[in-house]
DNA sequence: ACACCGATATTGACACTGTCAATATTTGGA
DNA sequence: TCCAAATATTGACAGTGTCAATATCGGTGT
């Protein structure tokens, strides 16, 4: 999950032990490497300062240096998820081939950074444990959102400057929603029963085409 | 939010002492509509067995006998929280004229009962605050299900019983992600900036009329 | 080379939480 | 009437976030 090496080891012998210097070098991404891991290993429930803290082999009360509170820590961490799923969607914008492919790529990626981190995603969208002040969650979820904007404007006007406003936030909020709920609902195992009765090999995938595909065609004549 | 007079008073002077009788006589819809309070008041943060039992004018430990843990109330409460909103589905697809309008009517239902109860609502879709296998919210779930399942196959097929269940459990998806999807993101706060640039007296009814229209009308040409 | 100051980390305490065991009270039926 | 089950209380324990006080370290100015 880190990018980066700590500058000073955290403990020689293992992890959990307090043998390493007193001053780490690099806790505030160690504590969020642990916060990631404790998020992935016991859900969202399970992120708690000290048990960062523990995992990082340093004090419970060292982490209020990087991130004054728990909040402050969350805030950086789905500020990193933002970031991220941005990334992914971008990287799968930049492989299709017209506007319409864009579109569906963006909304796939989306789902599969959802179902690569559940507990995450969860966390960046439970506002009530975040700081949205925060510049480094704004500047992110900002720049996700310009992402999406950029790619429904795309398949709308193919670049003009006099779309229509109005239509513009209709469909940003509809493709959001479509993508996000179908995101939502699935980590959340709330899909389970319908996704039995989908077969083949990948039923997530599958249905989720067919939702994507739901939006293109008329509905049901009558 | 309770549909029952409590057989005996909680507390005969107020809110908080502790002079009423040793058995409450209705503890456990007390200690749900108290819950509920917090819930609405405090976020789904400040719901606690102990805030709860306090309100009630009980003790801490009370609400054991009734719900277990802290997990079983919330189950609970999750699953009056389904009723309610599956009642308020049906009330508007009983209201509507044709099988399409019934989706609409059951979406802006769905959507509404969120707005109502965001704190609810919130707590209805955090699974892993709550025992899926509670009879009361699999029923509750279940009965939510079967009924947005039911306008669709009304919408679908006009009742022939030789529908596509492919096709089927894909528009069941597709419906309930889209306003699913709009709710939660609307609960969030995650829709403040597009609002901002909907007009009228009613930004959020209006943003999701357009929403809910975006899938009758193909996707701009092109 | 040395002293010092700010940044970083630790320790200890406090109030709050869920949960459990032991106890007390009440209710209802044999 | 009396006993057992249901219901509620009390007290304790471990775990949590947060704060104040303290300790240690790295770098800067002299």
């Amino acid at each position: 999950m880190s990018t980066t090496e700590p500058a000073a080891p955290a403990s020689p012998t293992g992890d959990g032990e307090r043998g390493g210097p007193y001053h780490h070098g690099n806790l505030k991404q160690a504590l969020l490497d642990a916060a990631e891991a404790l998020l992935r290993r016991e859900g969202v429930g399970g992120l708690t300062l000290r048990a960062a803290a523990a995992e990082t082999g340093v004090s419970h009360a060292a982490p209020k240096n990087h991130f004054g509170d728990l909040c402050g820590l969350q805030s950086e961490l789905a500020a990193s998820g933002f970031r991220r799923l941005a990334g992914q969607m971008r990287a799968a914008l930049d492989d299709a081939a017209t506007a319409d492919d864009a579109m569906d790529a963006i909304g796939r990626a989306y789902v599969a950074f959802a179902v690569a981190n559940p507990g995450l995603f969860n966390l960046m969208y439970r506002s009530e444990m975040l700081d949205a002040d925060r510049p480094a969650l704004k500047s992110a979820v900002s720049d996700m959102a310009m992402l999406l904007r950029g790619a429904v404007v795309a398949r709308a006007g193919g670049g003009a400057s006099g779309v229509n406003t109005a239509a513009i936030v209709a469909d940003i909020t509809a493709a959001w929603s479509l993508v996000h709920g179908f995101a939502t609902l699935l980590v959340d195992g709330r899909l389970a029963p319908l996704l039995a009765h989908v077969k083949g090999e990948n039923p997530e995938s599958s249905l989720l085409d067919l939702v994507l595909a739901s939006r293109k065609t008329r509905p049901p004549a009558r």
